[in-house]
DNA sequence: GGATTCTTGGTAAGCGCTTACCGCGCTGTA
DNA sequence: TACAGCGCGGTAAGCGCTTACCAAGAATCC
């Protein structure tokens, strides 16, 4: 037997560099080469610390985060559920919690859901057998009661094994980092009533998304706040796409050429809206009609006219989402990540002002 | 002890729910338990199978990925690796790449380098720590020969413990999905050409990436091939976003004003091209200047005027990295992805085709 | 009909790491 | 001088799972 000295039988001498190894090579107990390496609450001596070191460079020594994650029973790795990672949305808010992650030292573990409940119940699952840390929710959930609880069960299913949970934007789910959907909603439309629009048309996203109701309810606030109609005619759900925005404005604009103004509940629609408008109807934005956004994604202001919008900090909300489930201390003070009108060419003074 | 059939102590029979508590709900052998609810190559009887089945349903049970990947050395994670995931370039990979995930049931682990060497370095070490199963890699490489030497010193140690990687775009790493930057610039190229422009301005991205050294060459190839004239005046290296090609243009018609035609070598920088062009300094496009992007991002199409652009199959190219790396077969018959010029607004004749 | 092969269930030895606990040598105290 | 207390190193018992190997009964073959 050629190296009698390992505790049980020796290891092959070959294949992976593990810790023993490394504990052998410096010729101290693998506990030592532990404490070492991962840190821990104990000191060890300065000698055998360098000799530690010393070894593991030698050896190239990478810790095996499986393993750490079933003795420690806990990982470094935290989910992220999003809708679509390709959607600039999406793109913003993982940018963030990827900027977070990394101040942390975190892995990020990326899931897309497509919007599908059942993969997003299907991802939990599979974030918490991965042992996750935390997951971050980034999309938007939809309003079936049933969905919502089994959706709710599995999240308390992962933090009954000791995951944290954060969400970006409400969603009955907390804590969560505020994104006021609503009160941008608001703003926008009364942007529009300031400048004199009085038939305003909504190309809405699914409509069985949170986020969709929470926007639209803000506009409707607003609207009858401030003595506004909105029929239901003038509202039109689509997809959260382009060519959702394009066909929804050709629909809008069919059964209501009268509107001067549309609100498009989100940038990527907006596009397909200008389009719509200025290419297949060949109305004048803004001298004819005025559009605006939500979200601020970074196109926006390339869009042409450069689009009116509703910014909301996603990158900011996604890093603070991440030091929600990393802070030891509790979520206190959430100074509410502001949303702000970003006016821009899209949006001018209604034609007639006239009330209908 | 009021358990005495446990094989070692008794568990605590509360805590988490592990195969060892499933089997004793089933009265079955913890393999057993195993066999059936991870499959395996072995057969369970289907009674048993129903009891295991039924227990670990009653119970909740979820399966410990890190004691899994502990025991079987193995993960089902693979690593991605990008600049910056809010760049829709990055975006579309991404989305491609986890679209092939889900397909092949892995999970996808995105780490964000910024374009920084070394933090790629740390973060393949990271992804070996968590003994990924595979690494993508997206981001372009850097032209530095003593960096790109100690990345893939990493990526071989990363092999090395079993890890499969796959490059996306050609970086000297095999295997990778062949994206063609040299073929596409050339079309690029080629197109201005034959619109009449013999006096282009490149704006390029950071000059030590080696995508933007592919690019260039291609359009050096295909000028020199048509006898154009490329002085060096006429390329400006800048960050690939929005502002960089706004600056950059704005200093190349500072430089040279004559330049009838500019290709951005993305389009997140036409975009400052076209601002920088038409409104700051007052050229039409495309009847002064023309302009063509690279990358067919989604938004490309909403720029205005629509940008020219040569298209790249990103998400397809994500998709197709997963198989490469998925596939227990060989990276055999790789059709290459096509590129394809797309032309749309931003181009047009060169309105004094006299060449200079 | 006995030997041989399948099939199917169980046992137990790890996978690489953390950490409770032990023990030893030293210091400070009475 | 005896001893509690502390600092520091080692031992070994797991963490939850996979899987090589064993065993026993069923099926197959001369």
């Amino acid at each position: 037997m050629p190296n009698p000295r390992s505790t049980t039988r020796a290891k092959r001498s070959t294949g992976a560099v593990t810790l023993q190894r490394v504990a052998e090579h410096a010729g101290v107990s693998i506990a030592t080469a532990s404490r070492v390496l991962h840190g821990g609450p104990r000191t060890v001596g300065e000698e055998l610390r360098r000799k530690v070191e010393g070894a593991a460079r030698d050896l190239g020594y990478v810790s095996n985060a499986p393993a750490q994650a079933l003795a420690r029973s806990s990982t470094s790795v935290v989910g992220l559920l999003v809708h679509d990672i390709a959607d600039p949305y999406f793109g913003a808010i993982a940018a963030g919690a990827m900027r977070g992650a990394k101040r942390h030292r975190l892995m990020v573990m990326i899931a897309a859901t497509f919007g599908d409940p059942e993969l997003e119940i299907e991802y939990v699952r599979n974030l918490r057998a991965q042992r996750a840390r935390a997951l971050l929710i980034a999309g938007s959930g939809v309003v079936d009661p049933g969905l919502t609880e089994r959706f709710a069960a599995e999240l308390d299913a992962f933090r009954a094994d000791g995951g944290r949970v954060a969400c970006i934007g409400e969603r009955g789910i907390e804590p969560f980092v505020p994104l006021d959907h609503g009160g941008g909603a608001e703003r926008a439309a009364t942007e529009l009533w300031r400048l004199g629009h009085r038939r305003i048309g909504v190309v809405a996203g699914p409509a069985n998304l949170v986020t969709v109701h929470r926007r639209l309810a803000g506009i409707r606030a607003a609207w009858s706040r401030l003595g506004g109609e909105l029929p239901d005619t003038r509202v039109v759900f689509t997809d959260f796409t382009r060519s959702g925005g394009r066909d929804a404005t050709l629909g809008l604009f069919a059964a209501e050429p009268d509107v001067t103004a549309v609100l498009a509940l989100n940038d990527v629609m907006a596009a397909g809206v200008l389009t719509a408008l200025q290419d297949d109807l060949g109305r004048a934005v803004p001298s004819e009609v005025s559009v605006i956004g939500f979200d601020d994604v970074p196109f926006a202001v390339d869009l042409r006219p450069s689009l009116t919008t509703v910014r909301l900090p996603l990158e900011q909300a996604g890093e603070r989402a991440v030091q929600l489930i990393a802070a030891g201390a509790s979520p206190a003070r959430q100074a509410p990540l502001g949303v702000a009108l970003v006016a821009r060419d899209s949006t001018g003074p209604a034609g007639d002002a006239a009330p209908e």
